[in-house]
DNA sequence: CTGGTTCTGAGACTGATAGTTCCTGATATC
DNA sequence: GATATCAGGAACTATCAGTCTCAGAACCAG
């Protein structure tokens, strides 16, 4: 059957998600439904309208926030090169404070909401998708094993930096933990 | 000057603590101040008497749950050894689900509390000092360099499991884990 | 056009929870 | 014995998620 009354006003929608990314970026996610209507500019019933609770506009804020950024995959001619490019990149998210904090919030969501960590999963496999014609060459090089782990290679990647970032310690330099992925702690 | 009236009863300082931690590993840090006080079985202006907030007690009970587990280093004769002992012990947190649910919660609350990343930074340089025999016998076989970055080795294998752990991502085999450190991803 | 339905912003209300305050009684120091 | 602090209990405030109501606007069916 047809919906019947007034129809939800499209720009409505659009302000409510502008603002609750927005507010994601800036608070982090303890931004409340209150914060969410005024700076949308719109009644707090629409907002609950759209999302039946602020864990919902949360993941969604969440899951616009997270499919922004990508970048092309760097090709420098080796594995190292290249490996050192995402490294540095990867570290630079850290290093900046703003960053760092959001993300440091980011993830500690991500403790407490397995949804949350699912976005998550899912925006850093994309990433690194991205990324695998990096290790297609690699490979076609036989700089790496045709059997690799690129997913574990990538997750110690990252997962030094998160614990790093999460628990406040200050970041590795990039050619170190490149030279510890590459060829590991052993002469 | 001393102190003139009532002194604080210390059983009830004993209670409340108590109260806290088994709280914290029950509910995890969600744990509400009228609970601590009720399985205490204590008045709620008691608990407040002694903790201004309730971050104060979860920061107490935090550190005294941190405090508690840590066993002796092993030695096994190798570096691979003694590694693959730790590995292992590590995956085994995130491998049973209540812990995992545990540490997942209380990693997140290193993000949204400096003051937790603390703690958690804390302990765990504990608990890499205590496996330092590890490295400095390693060093004497001839197996790690003298001028190996310990703590980069150390949270490399955290940092993996910690990441997956909280994103929710299966952990790797312990011998994959441990061969990627010891040697890298490279051929 | 009319009537019914759903949207809109505004605001009141509920319930959970942190934190405060006050009460009465117990226990300590002076 | 006066005074101060602690004990438990309970009322109170403030914040926030989530619900509900209202009056007015927009839309659809007849």
């Amino acid at each position: 059957m047809k919906p019947r009354g007034r129809k939800p006003d499209p720009e409505v929608d659009a302000r409510i998600k502008q603002a609750a990314v927005t507010l994601l970026a800036t608070k982090g996610p303890s931004f409340t439904m209150d914060e969410v209507a005024s700076a949308a500019g719109v009644g707090r019933a629409s907002v609950f309208r759209r999302y039946a609770t602020k864990r919902d506009i949360l993941l969604d804020a969440l899951a616009r926030a997270m499919d922004v950024q990508v970048r092309t995959a760097p090709d420098t001619g080796s594995l190292e090169g290249d490996l050192l490019v995402i490294v540095t990149e990867t570290l630079a998210v850290w290093n900046s404070p703003e960053l760092a904090e959001q993300t440091r919030q980011i993830f500690g969501e991500a403790g407490r909401d397995l949804a949350v960590a699912e976005i998550i999963r899912t925006a850093m496999r994309d990433r690194i998708a991205r990324g695998g014609a990096i290790y297609d060459r690699a490979i076609a090089r036989g700089e790496l094993s045709p059997d690799t782990d690129l997913t574990l290679l990538s997750d110690m990647l990252v997962g030094v930096t998160v614990y790093r970032g999460l628990i406040d310690i200050p970041q590795p330099e990039p050619a170190q933990l490149l030279q510890a992925l590459l060829h590991g702690f052993t002469r």
